[in-house]
DNA sequence: AGTCAATATACCCTAATGTTATGAAAATTG
DNA sequence: CAATTTTCATAACATTAGGGTATATTGACT
């Protein structure tokens, strides 16, 4: 014969709150309901599950051991609405993510990592992958968010665009670089260093070209190609290399030394950094409560570059 | 927000059974019941609990951890329902009986080790006591039922009796007694040798007088008196004292060789041994279980009692 | 594209559960 | 020990969650 878990879990209650009339008031509902649904409990059991006429309501040996399990039941069911508490909030969850390695790597990662704290219980998933593979991936539900630089006129249909940041790009190099040190110097100087090319088909790539030509160089020598962020790094730090690298990458970098932007005013891309996904599916809490978390640290990073990218490198 | 254990089970099922129709299959409803009640529940938590529009139904992460709630519950209603089974079958649950000691050590406690070794989740709650107190501890309502020799005419009101065995007493001595040894003796002998009187209060002791005195001994020396069944026994062994006991306990004791039955044929009391208990009192099933047990391990005891008693005591 | 199988909806109905008012009985107290 | 209080049970009634059958809908597969 099945039990009603709910029953089970009155059971404990009344048990364990000392009384039919306060175990209706634990789970809230009224003594004469209470009363009744313990009737009929003993009815279908075919045992007392109080011992009667007892009025300080004693319970039988089968009732405990029922209110046992009911005992277990609530705490379940508890842990359950917590849970969905928890995750309808977005406190729990997964969200899936993918932007260009760059940007993740050298901002997003940052941010991910004090997300966590305030959020342990959401699992971040992180790929990567340019414009093209994201929004597939976003159109085959493998993802729930892009992160990348897009014109905000190139959303394709289908998809949403929320932008975090204008693209500033600068011309970095190794804090130690010869021309870092310089107050001041000529642009044809720029041209004479090892260059070191974005990942080819990045975004960046593009810019590199284009931000160099706007200053008038357009003949420079790559000296190493392709790297994630990381290697670009450690190349930097052992060369006299010179990249380009979105403002708000160096910058993030800035507290461990190992990168700087020479001040030089180039040609901006188009593009903005932002969130891209499909408008038709569904945001899951915790994806939602992701976003809300990047979107206020980028605005007050948005702050930040301004400022100190005003005062240290397009202050010409 | 309270969830309704039942829907977590039904979760549950359907992520076990690995669908909708053979998790509405599990739980035995109907399929448009449960996709029913999964819809009223995703429409309460504001979240959906499967993917929509896939076909081979893909819970949700959420759906995922309800359902282990849900499992939990499964389990624990389930070993609820074993238990009111077990209990009301008289398979588990306590039986609190009370009775005349000599009996109780004699007699009953190897059928309550057998009874044991069948139901061993019957908890046996054991007390000794004589008539008078027996009564008053069955209205109290702190033992289950009482095991004493009565005389049918003198149960009291309120009270049921069930005879289980008649009252034969032999004179009982150790094996290694001169006159066990003997094939035949004259009563007189009997007299000289020293008795052992059992507990004042107890029926056997004005049995012991009623028995002697109805093969003509009046005059006889009491050397013990006093004592549990196990020291009876003890004295016996070590002496050449004789007392008057049930036939029953020295037949249950005749494996272990320590006590023997003279050949003599007393005149029996008018008593019975059997189950007292208060008819007004509800039987739990583990008391049902037992009482029934005993019932029919005396009926075998009463059929070999008969024999052997017959061919070895009261043959004259 | 058509078929099949799985899920969702519509509809009706029963039974469980809730509420308030009230009765009964055990426990407590003067 | 009678009066009172506390606590539980019952009655009567309203509501609705939840069950079933029949049927529509929709992914998935060939």
């Amino acid at each position: 014969m099945k039990i009603d878990p709910n029953h089970l879990c009155i059971l404990a209650a009344i048990i364990d709150a000392g009384g039919l009339s306060e175990g209706a008031v634990a789970v809230s509902k009224s003594q004469p309901s209470v009363s009744r649904t313990i009737a009929m409990l003993e009815a279908r059991l075919g045992a007392r599950l109080f011992e009667k006429g007892r009025r300080p309501l004693r319970p039988t040996e089968l009732c405990l051991s029922l209110a046992e399990q009911g005992r277990i039941i609530a705490q379940a069911s508890e842990t359950a609405s917590l849970s969905a508490a928890h995750y309808s909030r977005g406190k729990s969850g997964t969200a899936r993510i993918a932007g260009t390695p760059i940007f993740m790597d050298g901002v997003i990662a940052n941010m991910i990592a004090s997300f966590q704290g305030a959020f342990p219980k959401v699992t971040i998933n992180q790929t990567y992958g340019y414009m093209a593979e994201l929004t597939e991936q976003l159109t085959a539900g493998n993802i729930d968010l892009g992160i990348c630089p897009v014109s905000a006129a190139s959303v394709p249909a289908g998809f949403a665009f929320k932008p975090l940041l204008r693209g500033r790009n600068v011309i970095a190099c190794a804090p130690s670089h010869p021309l870092a040190r310089k107050s001041a110097f000529k642009l044809a100087d720029i041209a004479s260093y090892p260059w070191i090319a974005p990942p080819a088909g990045s975004p960046l790539y593009s810019d590199l070209r284009g931000a160099l030509g706007s200053i008038g160089i357009t003949d420079f020598r790559v000296s190493f190609t392709g790297g994630s962020l990381a290697s670009i790094l450690s190349v930097m730090a052992g060369s006299e290399s010179l990249t380009v690298l979105p403002y708000s990458v160096v910058f993030m970098q800035s507290h461990s030394k190992t990168v700087t932007a020479l001040p030089v005013k180039l040609k901006h891309p188009e593009r903005e950094l932002g969130f891209l996904w499909r408008e038709d599916r569904p945001v899951r809490p915790a994806v939602q409560r992701f976003r809300k978390y990047l979107e206020s640290e980028f605005q007050v990073l948005a702050n930040h570059i301004e400022q100190k990218g005003r005062a240290a490198v397009w202050r010409a």
